[in-house]
DNA sequence: AACACGGGGTT
DNA sequence: AACCCAGTGTT
């Protein structure tokens, strides 16, 4: 594209953030430049839309309010807070970095030391380091890749690490030194609201006329997407066993490959000697590449296993609770018209 | 480089 | 029904 001559740069920086301050939205973490609600907010933002952050991010805080609350709660708790949210990962990490941050004696204050927090990237730590100090280091998100790809009609796949490395490359050209922060903010801004993926509003690009891929007409072809494997599908059934104020209910352990520590309803596999009673629901939901249609049923227990506790229905909202059990109690709720359940 | 990891809004 | 989201860690 034709940025790279030192006055086209400063153009292109001048209209980015001359647009970005003027349409920028009210985000819960603009509001500060304390690394650690800039930290909380570009972890929740990993993979997450802003619409689905947003109420976790502010209760979190609350219930977390700093890196010492966050450090030493309960890992129980720690998830119960981050539960709906997905990519568990990001919670266990976020202590781990806590206890870290704990024994460094305060938030690391360069990319390198933030870029070694659990749970940080190339893509966090730059967002960091750039929004909360000032240092100037471009974060590539999906937004600003795709932004990027089109502005230089970038023809490779962006999954690859050269096309990466070329974008950041680039982005490090434009970066504006004096406003790294905002200036990574404008141009994922620019990707989430004006540079969509489907249908990229153009005519209100403040880029427009330096952007490559629309110059050539591409701009929605670009970037080039790869196709994915098709998703599977998959039967699975769930059991409510009951007694007065009380649900039959598991933890997965640490060990569990995905939702460690979160509580689930018994299946019959595990329960060999269950009495499976009258079908309440049946729902969907999606776990990575896998469509699962879970089905619903009373049952009576038998004999109760090892692993197996009879979860008070008072606490169900303090635990960890995975969110196809939530569904599943939900389920069970509408159909007792009672919210003894449910949030 | 490929894969696993959640969940849900948008198109 | 895809697509994809302010990605990271592991293999």
């Amino acid at each position: 594209m034709h940025v790279e001559r030192p006055i086209e740069v400063r153009a292109f920086r001048q209209r980015l953030l001359a647009w970005y301050r003027q349409s920028k939205r009210d985000l819960p973490w603009r509001r500060s430049r304390d690394p650690y609600r800039i930290w909380i907010s570009e972890i929740m933002l990993q993979q997450t839309r802003v619409a689905a952050a947003i109420p976790y991010y502010e209760r979190f805080l609350e219930r977390f309010p700093s890196v010492l609350e966050l450090a030493s709660a309960p890992e129980p708790d720690l998830l119960a807070a981050w539960a709906g949210l997905g990519y568990y990962a990001r919670a266990r990490n976020l202590q781990r970095a806590a206890k870290t941050i704990l024994e460094l004696g305060g938030f690391p204050r360069d990319h390198a030391s933030i870029r070694e927090l659990a749970g940080v990237g190339d893509y966090t730590a730059a967002a960091i380091a750039s929004i909360a100090f000032g240092l100037k280091h471009p974060a590539l998100d999906g937004n600003a890749i795709r932004v990027l790809s089109r502005l230089t009609a970038e023809q490779g796949n962006i999954a690859s690490s050269v096309v990466k490395k070329r974008l950041v490359a680039f982005a490090d050209r434009l970066i504006d030194p004096r406003h790294p922060g905002e200036f990574n903010q404008a141009l994922m801004e620019l990707g989430a609201v004006v540079c969509v993926p489907k249908e990229p509003q153009c005519p209100v690009c403040p880029l427009h006329r330096l952007c490559a891929a629309r110059l050539q007409g591409r701009e929605k072809e670009l970037p080039l997407k790869v196709p994915r494997p098709s998703p599977i599908e998959v039967e699975k059934q769930l059991l409510v066993i009951q007694k007065p104020a009380r649900i039959l209910a598991w933890q997965r352990t640490a060990l569990s490959r995905r939702l460690a520590g979160f509580w689930e309803l018994p299946e019959p596999e595990q329960l060999p000697a269950a009495k499976i009673g009258a079908k309440i629901a049946v729902f969907r939901h999606t776990i990575v590449n896998t469509n699962y249609s879970f089905h619903v049923y009373r049952a009576s227990a038998g004999r109760v296993p090892k692993g197996f506790h009879w979860l008070s229905t008072k606490k169900l909202n303090e635990v960890p609770l995975s969110t196809t059990a939530k569904k599943a109690l939900a389920c069970l709720a509408r159909r007792e018209g009672d919210l003894r359940y449910g949030e």
